[in-house]
RNA sequence: GGGCGCUUAGCUCAGUUGGUUAGAGCAUCUGGUUUACACCCAGAGGGUCGGGGGUUCGAGUCCCUCAGCGCCCA
C-alpha cells in the first residue's frame, strides 16, 4: 500500500495502471488505511460552492456521547452512510456533518457519577479544583462552574470515543463540518432561535402546572414521559353533607386530600346528578369544596365520583383548568409536604384548629410518608372505610426518573405547539417518510398533545435563555418585561453578561437586575440541528445551499422528540419543513427479540465487532436491513458480508489477470455469451437504481449480491478459458470482464467501502467513491439476450449434478451431453457451445429439438 | 381502550401491481486437493406461507375474523 494516490475526484483514466494486484489479496487492516487516506484527500469533503439543486443534505443524528457506544450506532449510521455515497456518486454535493450532542442531563448525570460530584449553585467556583481520578464517595459539592468544567472534560473524552468508531465504520461524513450543541456557535444559533420566536410571541413564559421530577429537581415535558404499572391502592373515603348519609369517593392518593378543590362526576351518572352544584366537606380538614359534573369522570372506575386534587395527575389539572378551580398546593419541589396555615383564603375551613393540627402531622414528610400517616388519621376519625384495595395502574415516570412524577405550579418557558397542530401535522404529510407508514407514530404523537412544549430546565449543562428581569426599587423582579440581548451579542450567559443599560454590580440587588436561571431543555438546542449544521444566520450562503435538508435519518423512537421538535423549530423559524425525507431505521434486538440497550445489559460493544468481522462484513448485516424494520443481531450475517467482502477482493484478482487491468474500452465484435451477461448487467443497473431511489439499499445490495455470486460461479466459470487463449474471441471477454467488474465494484461501493476501494485501487487512480453510479448506457449497444446465458448455465448445472451424483471431480470429462429443448433455446445455447464444453469438459455436445416446456438435459459420464 | 408493524424452511430474511412446481443465505448432510478464492466449489434434503372464513378461473400476496409477538398513543 506505498504507491497510493488517490485524487479527491476521480478522473478514471481505463490505462491508469493503479497499485497493481497484490499476490494475496486480503481484507485485513485495510479499514485503517484507507480511512487515513480518504482524510488526507478530502474525499468527502462538502464543496460548498455548489448550488441547492446540485447538494444532497443530511441531517444527521448527533450521539448523545454521554450514552454508550453500541451496535445500534453501528447499524443506523451505516443506513444513513449508503444513502450519503449512494447520492455522491449520482454526481450529488453531499453535505453530509456530524454532531455530539453534548449538552443536558444525560451529561450532568453522566459527570455525577464519574467524578462522584454533585452541583451546587450556591457555592463559589474553585480555580483550583481539579477533576478528580476516581469518584468521590460519597459525592462532593461543587460549584456551578465547576461543575460545567467537568462536563465540557468528560464530553472531549467521550467523543474522541465515538469518532474512533464512526471512522473505523467509514462513515463518509465530512469532518470539517462538525459540530457539538453545546459549543459557541450551537449556543449562539440557539439563543438567536429563542429570541426570534419570542419576537413572534411563538415563545412565552407563563406560571403553570408543570410536571416535576422530585430528584432531579427539574420540570420535564411531555415529550420525555413514560407510563409504568405500578402498584398502588384504593382507599374510600368519606366526604360529608349536612344531614345526609356521606358521599364516598376512592382515591390512590389520600395524602393529598389537603389539596382537594372539588369532586366530580360523569354528567350522565344518575347516583350523582342530584349532587352537582351543591358542597361537601373534606374529612380531617372539614374544607367545603364543590361537585361538579364533567365528561371525563368515569363511572366504573372506583365509586364514579372522584376528588380533585391540585395536582394529582393530569386528569386533576384538566379539570381545574375547564372547570376554573382554586389552587391548594401542598406538595413541594423535593416531593414534600409543605406547611399552610388553615383559615387563610386558600385553606378556608369549619374547624381550623383541628384541620391545623391534623394537618402538621404530614408537613415535612414525603408524599410515601404522609400516606401512611394520613391513612392512620383517617382510620381513627372514621372516615376511611374498609381497607384499602391494592391494584396496579400506569403511573407518569420522567423516562429517565426513578420516582414518580409529581405536578407543581411553577414559572416555565413554553414554545407554541397547540395553535400549530394542522400545520405540523400537513407538515409531516409534506415528508416522504421511509417507511411511510411510521408517519402514523408523528400524526397519534401530535393529535395527543396536551399541552405547549416545556422548554426550560432548572438544571447546569445546557444553553442559558438569554434574558434578565429587573428589579424595581422594591426588590420585585418585572416578569412581565424581560431584559433582552441583542442579536449581535449572543451567545450570552446571563449569569455572567449584563444587560445593556446596567453595571455589574448591580446583580440581583434592587433597582439592578437578575439573569433568568434557568437552561434550555437540550430537545431545545438539538431541534435546530438543520440550522447549526448549516450556519444558519453566521453564514446564510451555506445555509441557503442546503436548507431545506434532503434527509433526516433517526430511529423511530425519537419521532416524537428530535423529529417532532425540528419540525415544530422550522415552521415557526421558517414557515417550511426541515427536510424532504425522513428515513427511519429500526431497532436491533438481542436474540430473543428484546430490545439491545445498556439497562437490559444486552448490548455488544462495536469495536470488537468490527475489528473480527471487519467493517465490511458489518456494514453488510446493517445494510441488508430494511428501513424501519427491526434487526436482531446476527453474527453469521456479518460472516456472509466478510466472506462476499473476500469474495469481491478474489474474484477481482482474477479478472484482473485476465485484462491486465487494461480492458478493451469498446468491442466491435461481442461474442453471444458476453453480450447476454451485459444484457443482465444492464438490467441490474436499473433495478439496483431504482430501489436506491426509493430508499431500498436492502433490496439494491440483494440484487447486486446475487448477480454478483452467478457472475462468479456461472459466467467466469463458461468464459474463463476463452479469455485466457489469446485468439479471436478473447477481446471480447476481456472487454466483458473489465466493464463488469468495473460495474459491479461500483454498486458494491456504498455498502462495502473499503473492498471496493482497495479493488479499485488496483487498477484506477482517484477513489471509488467520488466515480460515477453505473448507468445503462456505459454497457454497449444492448443488443444481448439476457436469457442466453441462464439456459447455458442450466445445462453446465445439470452436468454438474452429474458429476457431483457420480462422485466425481468437476473436472472430470464427459463423452456425450445431450438437450432436449425448443428450438430457440437450442439456438442460445448452440451460440455458446464452445465456451460451453469448455467449461463442463464436454466432449459432444448433441442439441435436439423438442416441444414446448420441455429442458431435458442427458448426460453419459466417461467411465 | 385506539393505532401501527410483524408472523414464510431448524435460523435470519426476500417475495414488486394476485399468475407456472414458494426463493436466498446460513445451518445440516453428501461429494470435490478445479493455481481467483477451502473465508472455496458442486449437489441434496428441508416449507399445508400463524389459525379460520371469504372474494377470484387462480391468494404467501386482496377482504373479514381470531391468536401470538413488538411498538406507538391515550
Amino acid at each position: 500500500m506505498s504507491n497510493t494516490d488517490l485524487s479527491p475526484i476521480n478522473e478514471s483514466h481505463p490505462d491508469a495502471p493503479g497499485r497493481g494486484v497484490p499476490d494475496r489479496p486480503s481484507i485485513d487492516g485495510i479499514e485503517q488505511h484507507w480511512s487515513q487516506t480518504w482524510e488526507e484527500h478530502g474525499t468527502y469533503r462538502f464543496d460548498r460552492s455548489r448550488s441547492r439543486e446540485e447538494v444532497y443534505s443530511i441531517d444527521t443524528p448527533p450521539p448523545t456521547v454521554s450514552g454508550s457506544l453500541h451496535v445500534g450506532h453501528v447499524f443506523s449510521y451505516t443506513q444513513t452512510d449508503v444513502i450519503a455515497r449512494y447520492q455522491r456518486m449520482r454526481g450529488k454535493e453531499v453535505f453530509y456533518p456530524i454532531g455530539w450532542d453534548d449538552n443536558g442531563l444525560p451529561t450532568e448525570r453522566r459527570v455525577q457519577n464519574h467524578y462522584g460530584v454533585r452541583c451546587d449553585p450556591s457555592i463559589p467556583y474553585d480555580p483550583a479544583f481539579a477533576a478528580p481520578a476516581t469518584p468521590h464517595d460519597p459525592p462532593i459539592a461543587v460549584s456551578r462552574p465547576n461543575f460545567v468544567e467537568l462536563c465540557h472534560l468528560l464530553t472531549k473524552e467521550d467523543e474522541r470515543a465515538y469518532e474512533t468508531l464512526f471512522r473505523q465504520l467509514g462513515l463518509s461524513v465530512d469532518w470539517a463540518q462538525h459540530y457539538t450543541t453545546i459549543s459557541a456557535p450551537a449556543q449562539r444559533i440557539s439563543q438567536r432561535g429563542f429570541l426570534r420566536m419570542l419576537a413572534a410571541d411563538q415563545a412565552y413564559r407563563h406560571e403553570a402546572p408543570t410536571l416535576w421530577d422530585i430528584d432531579f429537581q427539574s420540570s420535564v415535558a411531555q415529550a420525555e414521559l413514560e407510563d409504568r404499572e405500578t402498584t398502588g391502592a384504593y382507599h374510600q373515603l368519606t366526604f360529608h353533607r349536612d344531614g345526609n348519609p356521606p358521599v364516598i369517593i376512592e382515591t390512590t392518593r389520600p395524602e393529598l386530600l389537603a389539596a382537594c378543590v372539588a369532586l366530580v362526576a360523569h354528567p350522565d351518572d344518575e347516583r350523582y346528578q342530584p349532587l352537582f352544584g351543591t358542597t361537601v366537606t373534606t374529612p380531617l380538614y372539614g374544607v367545603e369544596v364543590m361537585v361538579y359534573p364533567h365528561p371525563l369522570a368515569e363511572p366504573d372506575k372506583g365509586s364514579g365520583i372522584a376528588m380533585v386534587c391540585t395536582f394529582g395527575d393530569l386528569t386533576d389539572v384538566t379539570w381545574w383548568r375547564e372547570l376554573s378551580l382554586p389552587t391548594r398546593t401542598i406538595v413541594g419541589r423535593n416531593g414534600r409536604i409543605e406547611p399552610v396555615v388553615f383559615g387563610s383564603l386558600d385553606f378556608p375551613s369549619a374547624d381550623v384548629a383541628s384541620a391545623q393540627r391534623n394537618y402538621d402531622e404530614l408537613v415535612g414528610k414525603t408524599t410515601k410518608q404522609a400516606k401512611v400517616k394520613i391513612v392512620e388519621q383517617l382510620r381513627e376519625s372514621g372516615d376511611l372505610i374498609g381497607e384499602p384495595r391494592q391494584i396496579t395502574h400506569a403511573v407518569k415516570y420522567f423516562e429517565k426518573g426513578d420516582r414518580p412524577l409529581e405536578i407543581v405550579s411553577s414559572r416555565q418557558w413554553y414554545v407554541r405547539t397547540m395553535d400549530l397542530t394542522e400545520q405540523l401535522i400537513a407538515r409531516g404529510r409534506e415528508l416522504v417518510w421511509h417507511p411511510d407508514f411510521m408517519r402514523a407514530r408523528y400524526e397519534s404523537w401530535v393529535e395527543g398533545l396536551n399541552g405547549d412544549w416545556n422548554i426550560s430546565r432548572q438544571r447546569f449543562f445546557g444553553v442559558p435563555f438569554p434574558v434578565w428581569y429587573a428589579i424595581d426599587a422594591e426588590g420585585r423582579i418585572d416578569d412581565v418585561h424581560p431584559l433582552l440581548p441583542a442579536e449581535g451579542d449572543l451567545p450570552i450567559d446571563p449569569s455572567v453578561d449584563v444587560p445593556e443599560g446596567f453595571r455589574p454590580d448591580q446583580r440581583d440587588l434592587p433597582g439592578g437586575f437578575t439573569a433568568d436561571p434557568d437552561v434550555m431543555d437540550t430537545w431545545a438546542t438539538s431541534s435546530l440541528t438543520p440550522q447549526i449544521a448549516g450556519k444558519w444566520g453566521d453564514d446564510d450562503d451555506l445555509y441557503a445551499r442546503i436548507f431545506p435538508m434532503d434527509l433526516r435519518p433517526q430511529a423511530h423512537e425519537i419521532i416524537r422528540t428530535w423529529l417532532f421538535t425540528t419540525v415544530v423549530r422550522s415552521e415557526a423559524l421558517h414557515g417550511s419543513v426541515p427536510w424532504r425525507n425522513a428515513a427511519i431505521s429500526g431497532w436491533i434486538l438481542d436474540p430473543d427479540r428484546k430490545k439491545m440497550s445498556k439497562s437490559a445489559g444486552n448490548v455488544v460493544v462495536p469495536t470488537e465487532l468490527l475489528n473480527a468481522k471487519g467493517t465490511d462484513g458489518v456494514r453488510y448485516w446493517a445494510s441488508s436491513a430494511r428501513l424501519g424494520a427491526d434487526t436482531i443481531f446476527d453474527d453469521r450475517q456479518m460472516q456472509i458480508g466478510r466472506r462476499l467482502a473476500i469474495k469481491i477482493l478474489n474474484a477481482s484478482k482474477f479478472v484482473l489477470a485476465q485484462t491486465g487491468g487494461t480492458a478493451p474500452a469498446e468491442c466491435a465484435d461481442l461474442n453471444p455469451l458476453d453480450a447476454s451477461m451485459l444484457a443482465q448487467l444492464r438490467i441490474l443497473i436499473v433495478e439496483a437504481t431504482e430501489a436506491m431511489d426509493r430508499y431500498e439499499h436492502a433490496r439494491a445490495l440483494e440484487l447486486t449480491e446475487q448477480f454478483f455470486w452467478r457472475f462468479c460461479d456461472d459466467y467466469l466459470e463458461l468464459v474463463k478459458n476463452r479469455a485466457y487463449r489469446d485468439d479471436g474471441g478473447s477481446p471480447s471477454a476481456r472487454y466483458a470482464l473489465g466493464l463488469s467488474l468495473s460495474v459491479l465494484l461500483r454498486l458494491f461501493a456504498p455498502f462495502l467501502p473499503f473492498a471496493t476501494e482497495e479493488v479499485w485501487s488496483w487498477w484506477h487512480e482517484g477513489s471509488i467513491h467520488r466515480s460515477k453510479w453505473p448507468e445503462v448506457s456505459e454497457c454497449g449497444a444492448g443488443s444481448g439476450d439476457a436469457q442466453l446465458l441462464d439456459d447455458v448455465a442450466q445445462v453446465l448445472s445439470e452436468v454438474r449434478r452429474a458429476k457431483t451424483n457420480a462422485k466425481l471431480s468437476m473436472r472430470a470429462s464427459v463423452a456425450r451431453v445431450g438437450v432436449v429443448t425448443t428450438p430457440e433455446r437450442l439456438a442460445r445455447i448452440d451460440l455458446a457451445r464452445s465456451d460451453l464444453t469448455d467449461a463442463g469438459t464436454i466432449e459432444g455436445l448433441e442439441l435436439t429439438a423438442g416441444v414446448e416446456g420441455e429442458f431435458l438435459v442427458d448426460t453419459e459420464l466417461e467411465t
